[in-house]
DNA sequence: AAAGATATCATATAAAACGTTGGATAAATT
DNA sequence: AATTTATCCAACGTTTTATATGATATCTTT
């Protein structure tokens, strides 16, 4: 089993497009296996040959978002000076909503808002924990830096997933800057 | 099917407790009906007349913690000046996440975080936001009052859940200091 | 372009879990 | 104490899962 054989690859894309097609009208767990192979024109034998169940498949699937967002983090945040570096990264989190808002769109559709809560804080905790820890200004805080920490993930977590049910209502740009202004300068 | 009939208490309070208990040791989705009801020592056909399947069992259990948490703002906020309004709510939901902390550890043993995130967003949500709208001091910012929200309440519940998670690391107070230095005058 | 490798398909099958039913029993309400 | 009714028991058909096998189609390699 190759993984850069194409029938794998085109298998493997249809089951994930399929997956998350469905779920704009069902629920995940009114969802079958064979719902997602009939969907993606592809058997079921050959479903079980890639994935132990659905959740296998969904949880694949929810990793190569994360990994994407990664990706977009490591080759776009170049700056060292930590202020300019959480305004960046802000940034990028505010792209990478934009660019998948019909997947995340189609997950929360009839699903809890938090599967793409998880995704989300995952992706962010996995990252941007180190940058924080090695923050000096921090230090001198009385608050716990890891509380710190999970108050500011939070806030702009959930206003990065109001501005996905509400896309239209702000721009991207406009989104950051309610966000720095809702920062102190202290961290920025 | 008078649903105060102590019968019915009865069975429905041990298949509550049942799964909160099976949950610590396995996935939701592991978990089959049968588990449910051996564990609870009741039959599965009284477990279908009281529930369509396990996940309106578990949204069951959920709405009742969320009007245990609804009950306590209710009985306990009795102040109308909104400066003080907002640090007796965090109190309040401090105070609830001690409380039921097995349960929602249970909860979060073995599974997503987030369905911990959607119990606690849910109630906040429904109650607090009208409080909220009615705030004058958030008229004359430049934000809108809905990022202003979802920010702050992003931040606060994300603090409370860490905090669930080290409840023995930090007192209830030591937390709600942290939680009254993080939020802007303007706003307390 | 042909040969070889292998992913996919079609089909069959067993086991697990679901969801419902009807009558007997036990527990509650009045 | 009489009556109501929730629970139990056991059985049943259906759905879904999960796996296996040989034939076919597709991709890779040379």
């Amino acid at each position: 089993m190759k993984k850069d054989d194409l029938r794998i690859i085109k298998t493997k894309k249809a089951l994930y497009n399929a997956l998350i097609n469905l779920m704009k009208n069902k629920t995940f767990e009114e969802i079958k296996v064979s719902d997602i192979c009939n969907e993606a024109l592809v058997n079921r034998s050959t479903f079980y040959a890639h994935f132990e169940d659905k959740y296998t498949l969904l949880s694949s699937f929810i990793n190569s978002l994360k990994d994407s967002f990664l990706n977009e983090l490591n080759t776009n945040t170049k700056t060292s000076n930590s202020k300019e570096y959480y305004t960046e990264v802000i940034k990028i989190f505010l792209a990478h909503i934009e660019r998948e808002k019909d997947t995340y769109l189609s997950i929360a559709m009839h699903n809890r808002d938090s599967i793409l809560v998880d995704i989300i804080y995952d992706v962010i905790n996995k990252d941007i924990k180190d940058k924080f820890n090695e923050d000096e200004k921090l230090k001198e805080s009385s608050i716990p830096k890891e509380i710190i920490a999970k108050f500011f993930f939070g806030a702009v977590v959930n206003v990065g997933i109001y501005w996905l049910y509400n896309i239209d209502k702000y721009t991207k740009e406009e989104i950051l800057n309610y966000l720095i202004l809702l920062i102190p300068n202290e961290l920025k």
